[in-house]
This record gives structure tokens, sequence and C-alpha cells, in this order.
DNA sequence: ATATTACATGAGTATATAGTTATATAGAAA
DNA sequence: TTTCTATATAACTATATACTCATGTAATAT
């Protein structure tokens, strides 16, 4: 295994590592429909300020969003819209392992889905 | 956010995290050309036995992943396609960012490629 | 039966990270 | 200037997890 491809590896898993999180998923679903500030996001995600604003920092890191400084706001938005792609695979992959009643959950999927 | 939304987050975030490990990465990609036994899987990888078993048993229980025992040795093959459509699209993205000299990784990229 | 091969797993350690609390900073308003 | 609002961040705690080492287990071979 080379160098080239072991540093490969680690940024796709670092990519992947910046999804794996429930509450960065909440923020990026919140995304969806554009820019956001940082109390909006917060409401929306339920978390506490200083929680919501490291996992932009980190998403910032990451370059999945990225940050509109304007007056005393912070507003947020998706850098790489590539990422409601992936969402939608693994959503339909998820979706069809799940014994569950899929139509319960079809709402929600398909706003996952981009197309 | 209803409670549904909060269990699918919460798996699709699990399904992230399966993949948000360079390890595991690695061992997937060695399982792109077929099944693959554990002993063959430690050296493509360059992990240790014990550590790639543990990898393989949470690649399983993230369903992304099977295992086929036969004898005295375990093949493991993928379960979900899928993968490798995801780290295409994470490639692609990367490659993108990233400044470096795209066509060095070209093979490596294309290789990670389903189409 | 014993040994060997292949794999899984428990115990322990080290590190990463999600979350909270408190505080810092910066712009806008009074 | 002082105050208020919006956001970021440092310090800390708790938890998760990647890894190693040792051992367990199961199938095969001798």
């Amino acid at each position: 295994m080379s160098q080239l491809d072991e540093q490969a590896f680690n940024h796709i898993a670092k990519y992947f590592q910046a999804l794996a999180e429930p509450m960065r998923l909440k923020i990026l679903n919140g995304l969806r429909d554009g820019e956001k500030n940082v109390t909006e996001l917060v409401e929306i995600s339920g978390g506490t300020q200083a929680n919501v604003s490291k996992h932009l920092a980190l998403l910032r890191d990451a370059k999945l969003i990225k940050r509109d400084s304007r007056g005393t706001k912070a507003y947020y938005s998706i850098a790489d819209q590539c990422i409601y792609e992936l969402c939608s695979l693994v959503c339909g992959q998820i979706a069809s392992q799940m014994s569950i009643d899929v139509a319960a959950n079809a709402a929600f999927i398909s706003a996952l889905k981009t197309n």
C-alpha cells in the first residue's frame, strides 16, 4: 500500500467522519433550503449554541459548509452539494435494509433525496 | 424534530461511521474484486489479525459486508455495493478540493470508481 | 488424541471526540 | 462608553473506539 494510498484513505475517512454524527446531519439537513445563521441552526437542531458552533467549525474544516459573516451574524451554507447525494444513497440503502414500514419514512427519506 | 427523524439521523450517522476509518476502507477496497478470507485481508491491509477481525465484525454489524464460513476459513464479501459509489463521490469531491496533482492520484481514484 | 491453522474475542490502554459550562470577542445599539 | 446580541472558544468531563496482547474456539491434519 503506497504512501499516496494511505493519504487517500485518510482523506476519505475524514470526510465520512464529518458525516458520521447525528447532530451534524441535522445541521446539514437544516441547510438544505439555503443559508442559515447560528441561532437559527441552534433552534432547528435543538442543540446548545456552543455545541452547534463547534460542529459548524468541524464541518467547515472538512469543507462541507462555508461561512459568511454579515454584521454580528454568521451565515452558513452548503459548500459541497454532493453531501445530499451521499445521504440519499445511504438512506435508500438503510430503508431497504430495515424491516420497518418504509412508507412511514417516505416523507423524511424523500426530503433527504436530491433527485 | 420527530422521534422518527432522530432515529433516521442515528442510522445514517452509524452507516457513515462504519466508513470513517482508513483501515476499514482498505479492507473494503481489498474486497472490491471479490470475497477474501481473513488471512488474505490481513496481508492486504497490513493490520494485525486481531484488529482486522474486529473491523470485519464492525463492518458486518453495519451490514456492509457478509461472512461465509467454509471449513476453517471465513470468507468476507461486499453486502452493499453502493459503498463504492459513495467512495467514488467522496473521491471526486476530495480530488477537486485538493490542490495536489490530480493526475498523480488518477490510478487510485479510478480504481475506487465503479463507473 | 494432539497439534496446527484460522479466526474471534476479552481485557487493558491510549486517544479522539461529543457535550457542558464559563468566558472571550466583535459588532450594533443606546 | 456601556450594553446587548451573536458567535467562538478554552477547560473540563464523559464516552467511544482503535489498537495490542493474550487467550479461546473450532475445524483440519498428523
